[in-house]
DNA sequence: CATGAATGAGGTTTCATTCAT
DNA sequence: GATGAATGAAACCTCATTCAT
């Protein structure tokens, strides 16, 4: 019984190190296998396959990514529309310090999951979580542009806006090793992103530099 | 005769085809011989592994990428140093729609240098193309301070902004499959990565919105 | 079940076949399997590689015949001092012919490891072998000497000895064929090497017959 | 014309390194080439296989051996007679000198045949020169027993003295490099062969140490 | 719960050799 | 006299996966 745990346990430790180290292509079941000391029979009574096995060394990075991303996104809704407006950023930095944070505790993994996922089913997750993101301010502009009558920016600076956002955060990561300096970063980020956001309710036209979140 | 050039242009064909569709990794020599009707020690004549293979297919494509950021980027120095402080966008945009041009008639090929090349020695080439804008951007601020007695940007926003502008067309190309549109977007983009340059030198706290694009 | 040591027994018997019949570097893995009716796969769960393979079809052998030289020369160590100087050739002989009979209980091995086995980590066991003897001898002959304040041979000499002894073996068992036979080489053989040996310590300008066979 | 010769020089100088480095069956012939400059075409204009091709680069070096053993062994049979009753070794000596004066003077095109060319037909070469010797030795003793009315030493005493003498060069030049080291040994080793050959007549059961030379 | 055995396909690379030109 | 192209076989090795026990 003490094993039993211990088994799936090593052996999602193994999986962990040999994913993050070789990427998924180059990882090895087998060398996984050797590192826990089991043979590869063990390794399938647990996991279905080589993407199963990295969906279970993923997951809780993975679901406590999509909860807190999930979790920043939903009381944007509720507050955003104000500050926002206001130019306010500070609570959009407090959101993404703490997203940040989630990922510097996370740090390997999801580097691993951003640059080193590829050939697996979370090759595209960045894209993923941008998707997220686009649903987000789409709801958010349709709430603005009916309280303050204003039209609505189009389809396309959203989707981009959100991937931007994603790629502030993936760049941050693989540039920025100490989580403190990045913290640094995010706040001037922040920033210019919600300036932009601020930009492109008020007229991308006439000021440009005031606009369009720059990226 | 006819077969002279013949094999070596299907091999590389066929390479060609097998990389952009399974990624450096999984792309398979002999399928790629199959694919041709050659043997794979045909091959082996023609190129001295998969790595010369592949810098064969991609090589073109390459060659033309550098040659134009150089000579983006080399004009740069002498004269962007005025309309960057003008804000004036107008070359810079030319400048990056030729780029972008060139990408979308290299599409493919580009992407996969960009998102499928993990395994070969191109798996980090937007960092190298990163690090020749950085050098660049080093030399131009240099200029820039000197001419106007104002301090140059940290180095930090340099490595990034650097990065920045080469995510930038990442980013287009990855999400924006018809050039026209693609066209449209980088003229926004520019527009903010110049209002950002300006805003470098002229003081981030006073007006944030119109200061350095963070990203 | 039945097959339970059926495959790995096949497969090391074929290979056993294959290397002495091609050499190391001729014997084919590939051929191997076939042969044992087993994929390469197989042969891979069993055996790291080539080398581990050999290591496995030539173990027995080697570990026996490592054991039976260090036996002979550690008792050596002990009473050949008395013989030595006597000229008593009696035990020698008998540790040669047991020895021998080793030999030719493994000839086809044997064989192999002496002149087929280039490329592999046993191209130079005769040497290592060789080695052995030689320490074996220093430490003798300083016993000699400190017990009959005679001076020691000088290094070469022993080197020589060595590799001599050695070489004899080899010798007989590249060309003779028939154990018996090669029993009755033996005897001379190791008369001529004791007396060589004692001729070693007495001086070998009086005596050339007598002295150390100098090979 | 005059590349001509250059090529099939060139060609057969790499190909001895090649051959002298690796050993004959690792031993590339694209890689001949490569270091020639020179297409695999034009070596197969020039020898007919890889084998042929070693023939060409070892020709020089075996036929002079051959010549000054059959140079040495040849004028034996017509004064060795008596001096091998006398015991005298001075002449063969001598003749000793000479061959490996000969053999150091092709050091490594020796050592190549001796032990690294397994997988060529001269893979047995130290053989068939111990069969020239023994039939030489063949010869001499008919002639001896005839004049001395004593009986020829037995078959086996022959092959094996022919195959001892071959052994002592090759002992020497495989552990000694030095040329001068090495005329010093083979002095005292010829001086043992002598006597075992007069020992061999005298009667090998009364007087082992003059007896049959004991390598 | 886990082993140990085995598959079968595939990987990249190297080889000696041939031959039309 | 030599090239350049190509063959075809074979090399060693690794992979994810399966399955009876």
């Amino acid at each position: 019984m003490p094993d039993e745990k211990a088994t799936k346990e090593k052996l999602l430790e193994c999986a962990r190190q040999e994913f993050l180290e070789k990427g998924y292509l180059k990882a090895s079941l087998r060398g996984i296998c050797q590192k826990a000391g089991v043979t590869t029979g063990a390794l399938y009574f647990f996991f279905r396959n080589k993407e199963d096995l990295l969906a279970a060394v993923a997951g809780e990075t993975l679901r406590g990514l999509n909860q807190i991303i999930r979790a920043h996104f939903s009381r944007e809704i509720d507050t955003d529309a104000r500050t926002a407006l206001a130019g306010d950023a500070s609570e959009d930095i407090q959101s993404a310090k703490e997203i940040l944070h989630y990922l510097y505790r996370h740090y390997d993994m999801v580097l691993f999951l951003l640059t080193k996922s590829q050939g697996s089913s979370y090759e595209t997750i960045a894209d993923r979580f941008a998707d997220v993101l686009e649903q987000h301010y789409d709801r958010l502009t349709e709430q603005l542009s009916a309280r303050l009558g204003i039209p609505k920016p189009d389809r396309y600076i959203l989707h981009w806006a959100s991937h931007m956002q994603i790629d502030a955060f993936v760049h941050i990561l693989t540039h920025v090793e100490e989580e403190e300096k990045a913290l640094e970063h995010i706040e001037q980020i922040v920033s210019y992103l919600v300036a932009g956001w601020a930009g492109a309710f008020g007229g991308r036209k006439e000021n440009h530099s005031a606009g369009f979140p720059s990226r």
